[in-house]
DNA sequence: TTGGAAAGTCAACAAGACTGACATAAAATG
DNA sequence: CATTTTATGTCAGTCTTGTTGACTTTCCAA
């Protein structure tokens, strides 16, 4: 598609370059290296609070869907619904989610941040952007649209589509 | 420096654009799930051998740097050194890495996988590369070079070097 | 109305991270 | 040569976060 195809070998190889093993090899070891930058100052801000990332991840999904139920929130973040029951129970005790039961169907619980949910929220998601944010700045918007649509492509297609439709509809 | 500076607001703001809170937010939630899906692949194959994340990361930087000392790989896995040993316990006792008292200094232990721990490094480290392979076609070798350049703006400064030294002396 | 499915909760357990204390051997230093 | 530092390994205990299994409440459809 977006390959120009120059016959022989010579034209198909350097084309390809990057797609050899040393190359994903770096791809590799910088998204381990990059992901734990990545959660490192988040990390760090959590220790205050005795939570872990667990309770940043379902922070984050609430505020970003409010009202969402539970189940939502395990389609997303991808665990049991015993081990987020246990975050989710401990956000509630400490008064930084609030739990009401579903109208339409009394089965459900949706699920929202509290003031004080939200200024752990802000705290939180303030200090991964400034991260974000140097490194999207230092790189340039070029870089910036690239490594998104890697990311994208590394992605389940599920997630993928979930990430669509939260930017459409939201 | 990369910027080029329009006079006034509008140039400024459409310049600055990839900058806005709602881009660094899907940056933040691509990397989640993308990390997700890059450790899917190597985590199955490990669930057959009742290793962890633990194991495969040990087992890539020492078939990575043959030879590596015990330190060596506590700065690089950025884990007590209880963690790897117990990771490293297991992986010698079912001989999958050979620890060899070192020659210079022999308190030092210089680490290296044997055959039966290459085969395992290379379904892992092929298991991952596929996905990664897929990725980088999709997304063509700019994307890739953004996707790499934003990488490692992310991470730590530290890790930089150290990838950076892997690629010029490896 | 009754039985199954769905949403959520509670209890117990395991992996893998952590800290702290301690042991051993070797190297470095005064 | 005595002491200190370094590299590694080990034991014990804790914490977070994942797991499975059993259970309640609610909804829905046969």
């Amino acid at each position: 598609m977006q390959d120009r195809h120059f016959p022989g070998q010579a034209g198909k190889g350097e084309n390809l370059l990057f797609l050899t093993d040393d190359q994903l090899r770096r791809g590799i070891e910088a998204m381990f290296f990059a992901y734990r930058g990545f959660t490192a100052d988040p990390d760090r801000i959590l220790e205050n609070y005795a939570y872990g990332r667990a309770h940043h991840r379902a922070i984050h999904f609430i505020n970003r869907s409010p009202g969402t139920t539970v189940n939502n929130l395990l389609d997303i973040l991808g665990v049991t619904k015993q081990s987020l029951n246990r975050v989710l129970r401990t956000l509630i005790e400490d008064g930084l989610v609030e739990s009401r039961i579903g109208t339409r169907d009394k089965r459900e619980r949706n699920l929202y941040l509290t003031e004080k949910g939200r200024a752990l929220e802000h705290e939180l998601s303030e200090a991964q952007r400034a991260r974000m944010r140097a490194a999207y700045r230092a790189a340039g918007p070029e870089a910036v649209e690239g490594f998104r649509k890697v990311l994208e492509q590394i992605m389940d297609p599920r997630m993928r589509r979930f990430l669509d439709s939260l930017s459409d509809g939201g």
